[in-house]
DNA sequence: CTCCGAACGGACGATTGCGTCCACCTGAGA
DNA sequence: TCTCAGGTGGACGCAATCGTCCGTTCGGAG
């Protein structure tokens, strides 16, 4: 009984504050991530939760779970939007959706592309389970878009892994509105579609070539 | 008297041990640099080049110097290239040359793009102005190629800092054999050229969704 | 050969971030 | 209201890196 009684403590077995805590982590991680990047100090996080450091590495042990929390939501949307793809009538509109969808979310949280392309190392067989799958759907839109004519028939899967990794880099080192990376994408697409002429383009940035974008160097995890 | 006596002492007025030095520590730093990305530690550089960390101080006071100190030659190649492409006859020759030309670049020299993208943030006079000359006759390359029919009409310059922020990030983040890379280019060289068909493509990666590659976040050097 | 000062290497103090420990506080069941 | 298990915050010890200081070494001019 004992257990039974603390375990009926509050909704779910948590105390409420708690829960009111590690949500306030969670947003206060997104915000700073997107602010100074994946790399902030964990003291920074817990600073702008108004929580102490011990309260965040209580709820998350590593900086990779407070990751993994952080973006959680944004990682469903992911899953859905490949959900939806497969749904569209349309194989080609299907396809262009799926990389539009996935670009406009690395673009919206600044933050969540590394989150996304850190690639769950590790993590739960759950996880990889649900990876895996994610990779065989995807493999099945590519086929249906080639079958179509659609897509050009030498478009690889790999492809895309390609596409949010370099689209990851702009929207990452750009405090930018969004320009470039539509503009990328746009170019991108446009050499995907199977044998067109060019379509118009969303409007080119403001860079210039002695611009600001630091890419700071990315020494190897290990 | 004085002035010139020590002026005189060796070639350069510098000793020859320092120069030997200077130049020990520059190909360590190429090395390191691309080994652990461009926020190694000083240290690193110092031990690999077998000097001390106050010889490196001395020849470069800053990260910053030793950065560019290290990358000069790479960045003189791309102002020739620049040139060279203005010398090719064919526009669009010279606009695919140009763009293939640093994006090797980029490739072959692990560390150099963020180093390039860096982007000499006060830098000398002298370097504020080489950069925006090379501005301006990257546009001349643009108009040229576009009056000729042959680029896009819509192209606009700032496309290639584009161009060049997200291939950074390929290069950088792949210990890749540079297939993505080349498919990067390919796939954009395509959306840039006026209203063709598909061409062929190098061959694909070997990457997958849930592949390697952590991004690590980059915050924003302040 | 002798001597001077430039160049050298390594030690050092300072700064910054990480993750843990412990004494105090509080929500909620009795 | 009372009680206490579980939650909380901040201080602390540890590790890595930075950039400087200082005593020593060695190149090269006379």
């Amino acid at each position: 009984m004992t257990a039974e009684s603390s375990r009926i403590t509050a909704r779910g077995g948590v105390r409420a504050d708690a829960r009111r805590n590690r949500e306030r982590v969670l947003v206060a991680a997104r915000a700073v991530f997107a602010e100074h990047g994946i790399d902030a100090p964990m003291a920074t996080v817990a600073r702008r939760a108004g929580v102490g450091v011990a309260t965040l590495y209580r709820h998350f042990p590593t900086r990779d779970a407070l990751v993994r929390g952080a973006f959680a939501q944004q990682t469903e949307t992911c899953v859905r939007a490949l959900a939806e793809a497969l749904a569209v009538p349309d194989p080609w509109q299907g396809f262009q959706h799926l990389v539009e969808t996935v670009c406009a979310l690395q673009r919206e949280e600044r933050g969540f592309p590394a989150a996304f392309l850190a690639a769950f190392p590790e993590s739960t067989s759950e996880h990889a389970r649900s990876r895996q799958r994610a990779e065989r759907d995807f493999t099945t839109l590519v086929r249906r878009a080639q079958a179509s004519g659609a897509l050009r028939a030498d478009f690889h899967p790999s492809d895309l892994a390609v596409v949010l990794l370099a689209h990851c880099a702009l929207v990452t080192a750009l405090p930018d509105d969004g320009a470039a990376s539509r503009r990328l994408v746009a170019y991108l697409l446009q050499s995907f579609r199977a044998g067109t002429a060019n379509e118009p383009l969303p409007p080119p940035t403001a860079l210039t070539l002695r611009s600001l974008p630091i890419a700071a160097g990315n020494p190897r995890r290990q």
